[in-house]
DNA sequence: AGATCGAGCGTTATGAAATAACATAACGAG
DNA sequence: CTCGTTATGTTATTTCATAACGCTCGATCT
């Protein structure tokens, strides 16, 4: 998280036990569908998104990999981060060159992200890119995928400034 | 640029001669305006960025900038491109660490891009953030700059495959 | 003019982020 | 079982970006 302007004590917003061990199994379940592994790294990287209480650096995930305190080499955590992002369980927020787990349903590779310059919180939200489909499409583009990022300040930290 | 995946000469994009003299002419004249100081680093930055094909790397500017083949330093580059950037005179693609040249007019910290997964063309467009805005406000987020990232294949591109 | 202050710059060094390249292992289909 | 494919382990390197310092220059004030 990033340095707070003001400093206040948001509680935690990572998943912990049941609702953690819920995101997981869905997880599971979405890649026996789909024929794909969610192999331990994978796992892994995943939980540790998942619990984390903002977007977690690489090299944050790469401390944190081994519960022994180990940290993982750079290519495990960034092949994980990979699949992960390629089946839309992550996103990558490229102003922060940092991960968060995805919280929308189905977005598919479209994100867009609220980012507290502040407190660092990065919320995703909603996308509507219907008027910047509509301009890709009159330029003749094909949007494969398409991320938006949006920096500014949260409701907290906007009143206490 | 990219590597592209079936090869074709597009012809400079970059501007040259009238065009770039035109365009270092009316960034001088923002800035007699607003009270900036255009110095040499920063207009020498500019000028390659201008004159380039497409989006051009730190580094890429780092070893560009002598007229003698001598290259910058590092930091020397980078304070230029954040004056840039804070004039609104280039924009920084995240996704691809790239800087360009800002193309639209009075644009502010907004910008969107359309890049093109084959040949690493980057089309600036004219954002309409309307629906993000809105759901910005309605979360309470005050929102400060907003960039928006669209990957795919530009109309060449797109043909050819 | 001389003093002072801040923006900008040059320089050295270092830190942070990501990937190349190659060997090994696990899996699934035939 | 054997082969092709996918994933992992490992080492090293490359790429991207900034910290920290002291100096220069121009603006401003007296």
């Amino acid at each position: 998280m990033g340095a707070e302007c003001h400093h206040h004590e948001s509680g935690h917003v990572g998943l912990q036990g049941e609702a953690l061990a819920t995101a997981m199994t869905a997880a599971e379940a979405h890649c026996e569908r789909t024929r794909e592994r969610l192999t331990p790294p994978r796992r892994r990287v995943l939980q540790l998104l998942l619990s984390a209480d903002g977007p977690m650096k690489a090299y944050d995930l790469i401390a944190a990999f081994g519960a022994d305190g180990e940290p993982a080499k750079p290519p495990t955590v960034y092949r994980a981060l990979e699949f992960l992002e390629r089946l839309g369980f992550a996103h990558r927020i490229e102003s922060l060159n940092a991960y968060v787990p995805c919280r929308m349903e189905g977005a598919g590779h479209r994100a867009a992200f609220l980012i507290c310059e502040c407190c660092g919180a990065a919320q995703e939200f909603e996308p509507d890119f219907a008027p910047q489909f509509a301009a890709a499409e009159l330029a003749g583009y094909a949007v494969r995928a398409v991320t938006l990022e949006a920096r500014g300040l949260c409701p907290a930290c906007r009143d206490h400034a």
